[in-house]
RNA sequence: GGGAUGGUGGUUAAGUUGGUUAUAACGCCGGCCUGUCACGCCGGAGGUCGCGGGUUCGAGCCCCGUCCGUCCCGCCA
């Protein structure tokens, strides 16, 4: 039922009248607290905002006025105004007001460090919307809130006032403006598939969902839209992309959420290079559209064998050098029982100019970094240093043959000056550690210092199709749909450690920010990698038998990416965590602090769900 | 599941070898102040030291358990 508007049976007939009785609120805000300048000096304005900052200066009061655009000085005093002033006297943080009043010139007084210090706003009229409790914490204009994460997240919608989060969800809202917008304009339908899937055992745990219709039967929260978007190319859509929630139900990092947004794109007919080519540009779209920054027209590609050889990473940060150097050969014999016995010795050389800093202390440190467990586990580092005559010092100095010495530092490029630090473990424990030691002397040693290309993209190609598990059996790196390498098809059966697949990532300063495949579209190679994974016929047609029925129907070959839509703005802003750009994130247990979720049930609920719980641990919340 | 680290007025932190009344800054409240911009000056209020147990004449501090935050490993594209 229509309702008739109060201010509408209020307001008289006659226009000065009007202007009288009308609330700021009606009248509207004229602008923003972010774009008032010298310029518009002498206007009348009305704005809206928060009470951001008072000082209280005794007959004249100024209050920063905050809105998600900026803020602005609001200036009270009598002679502008004797009830505004009255009520600006009375304003405290974080109230949420109206005013009206003229924009002046600060002159020489402007505050250079505001983009609107050039003017103030003298206040004649004033409109406290709403009063604020004094806030748990102060809503500092930059990091410097002091509120540990704790209180942030209880008080989050708080927390979200601080200018720096209000320029990280701008960030993200042209994320998906441009995304929609380039896409789209690329040929890419905008398609949506179902949240709530069927369960299919392996790969990330999935969140489950009770069927009240069906009981005792779930529905699973999709941890990807996978296979449907590949349906979606049965289906003839060619292209298709979606901006969608994704769910996993495992342990939660730094960079991790239980819920998290996809950018998810598919292609018919496509190659690796097809794909490659509409992600590059949405890249530089974004990078162009919201930081100004314009990105190479092609990001370069590099193999994951050789990535692997080259950082000991198959997500490389390449801003700068310091690359593994594998040795092993030129050891082999060389004296030194630590080499002579290992199945991999691979080194970083740290040239002269950097090494200065790498006291025998910070040496000593960097050896029990190499052997925690989180760093890869090695069981020692080997080390020396070169000097000026091209000595080498040290255990290994005195262990390694002259001839050994001279092979190694030639293959290394290493000359008086350099610390060489060696790893002899086996292949996957060297390269392990030593992309570790390799990051973290990034950072003790500074190695971005005065890089010029901040934002350095990657293609990672021809991923190994199969991994080993711990039990030792091979499970699908991508999943098992990816497409191993045409001339590859043969080693299925006969090596399948060595198949390498058409899968690729997009990295970026050594953050992985997206992965997809061209997909098998090939009914035999699907059952041989079916095979390679020891799945039955059985078992594939219970997991997915819809997939492999619509596949007889002449499915298009096809390939497809997915973007880390919270990684890319938590890169694009600078952010420290994930949950600094997520509006409402769980803790790394999983909990929203502000509203309390997860919580307990209650029977009547779980009745209709024909659910009944075990013995639920008894919390102690306090 | 494992490791590390933190939890002390509203907030952020200090708190020595276990010892008298638990400090400081910011915030808050009151007063003064007409050019501040993290305004300034004066005064004031505000504490179950996460919770439970133990050791002790005595615990913020030591021990055990537990809850919560963060980071990492396992796990996870």
């Amino acid at each position: 039922m229509a309702r008739k508007r109060r201010t509408g049976v209020l307001r008289p007939a006659s226009g000065w009248l009007t202007l009288r009785v009308m609330s700021l609120l009606e009248v509207g805000r004229t602008h923003t607290c972010g774009e008032l300048r010298r310029e518009h000096a002498g206007a009348s304005v009305v704005l809206f905002g928060w009470v951001h900052r008072r000082r209280d200066l005794g007959a004249r009061i100024f209050v920063q006025l905050r809105d998600r655009d900026g803020i602005t000085q609001l200036d009270f005093a009598a002679e502008l105004g004797e009830e505004a002033y009255k009520l600006g006297d009375s304003l405290r943080s974080e109230d949420c007001i109206a005013i009206r009043g003229k924009v002046a010139d600060r002159g020489t007084n402007a505050n250079t460090d505001m983009v609107t210090g050039e003017i103030e706003i003298k206040v004649s009229e004033v409109e406290v919307f709403s009063k604020s409790q004094t806030p748990p914490f102060v809503i500092a204009d930059d990091d410097r809130t002091g509120a540990t994460e704790n209180l942030r997240l209880q008080y989050r919608y708080l927390d979200l006032r601080r200018p720096v989060m209000q320029r990280n969800f701008r960030v993200r809202s042209q994320i998906g403006y441009y995304t929609r917008k380039l896409l789209t304009e690329g040929g890419f339908y905008e398609l949506e598939t179902p949240a709530m899937v069927k369960y299919t055992p392996g790969g990330a745990r999935n969140f489950l969902v009770p069927s009240r219709i069906h009981p005792g039967q779930f529905y699973a929260l999709a941890e990807s839209p996978q296979i449907y978007k590949q349906l979606f190319m049965v289906s003839g859509f060619d292209k298709y992309f979606q901006i969608t929630r994704c769910f996993r139900d495992e342990d939660l990092r730094n960079d991790r959420q239980p819920e998290f947004t996809q950018i998810d794109v598919e292609m018919s007919f496509a190659t690796p290079e097809r794909i490659f080519e509409p992600m590059t540009a949405l890249m530089r779209t974004l990078w162009k559209e919201i930081l100004d920054v314009e990105l190479a027209e092609t990001f370069p590609r590099m193999s994951w064998d050789e990535a692997m050889a080259r950082y000991g990473s198959d997500k490389p940060d390449v801003r700068f050098g310091l690359e593994l150097q594998a040795v092993t050969e030129h050891v082999r014999d060389s004296g030194f029982k630590v080499f002579d016995g290992a199945e991999c010795v691979s080194g970083l050389c740290v040239p002269a100019d950097k090494a200065g800093s790498l006291s025998r202390g910070a040496i000593d440190k960097l050896t029990e970094f190499v052997k925690q467990r989180e760093s890869g586990g090695a069981k020692g580092l080997a080390w020396t240093r070169i000097g000026e005559d091209g000595s080498w010092s040290g255990a290994v100095g005195k262990n390694v043959k002259p001839e050994a010495q001279k092979a190694v530092a030639e293959a290394m490029g290493a000359g008086p000056g350099c610390v060489l630090l060696f790893i002899a473990d086996a292949w996957e424990t060297t390269h392990t550690v030593l992309c570790n030691l390799r990051l973290k002397l990034r950072d003790q040693l500074d190695l971005l210092a005065g890089n010029d290309k901040p934002w350095q993209f990657l293609w990672i190609t021809d991923f190994p199709m199969f991994e080993k598990n711990e039990a030792g059996q091979f499970v699908a790196a991508h999943h098992p749909f990816t497409s191993p390498h045409d001339e590859h098809v043969d080693l299925l059966v006969s090596d399948p450690g060595a198949v390498r697949a058409k899968a690729y990532d997009l990295v970026l300063n050594g953050n992985e920010i997206g992965g997809g495949s061209i997909r098998i579209h090939n009914s035999d190679v699907q059952a041989k990698v079916f095979t390679a994974l020891g799945l039955s016929d059985e078992e594939a047609q219970f997991k997915f038998g819809f997939l492999l029925e619509a596949f007889k129907y002449g499915p298009p070959p096809h390939g497809g990416i997915a973007l880390g839509l919270d990684r890319v703005a938590m890169l694009m802003t600078g952010a420290e965590s994930l949950r600094d750009v997520i509006a409402f994130p769980k803790t790394q247990r999983g909990q929203d602090l502000m509203t309390g979720a997860p919580t307990i049930a209650d029977e009547p609920q779980l009745a209709d769900l024909y659910l009944t719980h075990r013995d639920i641990p008894v919390k102690d919340n306090s």
